[in-house]
DNA sequence: ACAATCCCCAGCGATGAACCGGGGTATACT
DNA sequence: AGTATACCCCGGTTCATCGCTGGGGATTGT
C-alpha cells in the first residue's frame, strides 16, 4: 500500500466519473485531466489499469471516452487502490527463510495493512462524491 | 508509511536489544547484524537514527554497543516506524491548491493511515518479543 | 475519407532504497 | 602511552519505481 499520488489521480478520476454516471455517456481523458489538473498522458496510464482491472469500461473512436463499469455505490476505495498500486507487491516477500521474528513482524505488519484495507472497503466511490458535494454545499454557505 | 525493509531490519534489531535489556551490557552492531541476518554496514544507519530518536542508548570505544533507551514496554511499534521511515514524509503535501475533491480524498488517507497506525501504537517492543517466544515454544513442542 | 479518441510501448529525469567503503573519534585494556 | 575495539559521519553505487512525455497504431462516428 502506498497511497501515493498515483492513486490520488485515479480516485479524482473516477470521482469524475462518478459524476457523469447517470447521464451514460462516456468522458473522455482529456476532460477529466483538464478537471482534476492531471497530466493526461499519465491519467491514461491509471485509466488502463482502472479498466484491466474491469472498474471502467472503454469506448474507442470518436464520441468515445470511459464510464464506470458499475454504481458508484458498488466500488469501494479498497478496490480502486489495488488496482492502482498492484496487489502483487506484497505476493512472496519471504525469499529468505522465515526466522520466528521474521514471522512475527510480518504478521504484525499485515494487521496494519488490514486496518488500513478496511478503512478504504469501507467507503464506496459514491460516499467520497457525497462528502465532497457536501464540502461544496459548505462553501458556498460562506461564500455567501 | 513504507513498512519496508528497513523498519523490519530496524525492529529486528530492537527485538535483539530487548532481549538483552536485562543484562545491562550493550551489544555491539556485529552480532545483532549476525544473528538477524543485516547487512552490517547497513544497520549501522538504522540505529544510528534509532538513536538520535533517543530510541537507544550507544558506547563507543571497545567492549561499547547499543542498549535500549528504556524498558521494551515503553517502546511502541509505531515510534519505531516513525524514526525509520521519516515522519516528515506527510508534512505538507498540500503543494497544488486543495479543491474540495482533494481535500476528502486526502482525509479518507488520513484516516486510513490513522487505522494501521493505531494497530503499530497498539504493540510494544516486549508485546512483539512474548509472541516470538511464544512461537519459538510451539516449535519446540513440533519438534518433539 | 477523415478526424477524434483510445491503445500500447518505449524512454527520461528524479528520487529513494539498500548497500559498501574510508577515514575519524571515543573508550577500555594492557 | 599505546593499541585494539568499537561507534560515528560522510560519501558513493546500483537498482527500482514514480511521475511524466512521445510516437506511432487501432477503432469508431460523421
Amino acid at each position: 500500500m502506498e497511497l501515493s499520488c498515483k492513486s490520488e489521480y485515479a480516485l479524482l478520476a473516477l470521482l469524475e466519473l462518478a459524476a457523469h454516471y447517470q447521464s451514460g455517456e462516456p468522458l473522455q481523458i482529456r476532460q477529466i485531466a483538464a478537471r482534476q489538473s492531471i497530466p493526461d498522458r499519465y491519467l491514461e496510464q491509471l485509466l488502463a489499469s482502472l479498466r484491466r482491472h474491469g472498474l471502467v469500461r472503454s469506448q474507442r473512436g470518436a464520441k468515445g471516452g470511459y464510464l464506470l463499469a458499475r454504481g458508484p455505490w458498488q466500488i469501494t476505495l479498497l478496490e480502486i487502490v489495488d488496482c492502482i498500486e498492484g496487489l502483487d507487491t506484497q505476493a512472496e516477500s519471504h525469499h529468505s527463510k522465515a526466522t520466528p521474528e521474521k514471522v512475527v513482524v510480518w504478521e504484525t505488519w499485515q494487521e496494519a495493512y488490514q486496518a488500513a484495507n478496511a478503512v478504504l472497503q469501507g467507503y464506496s466511490l459514491q460516499d467520497l462524491a457525497e462528502r465532497r458535494d457536501a464540502k461544496q454545499q459548505l462553501d458556498i454557505m460562506y461564500y455567501i
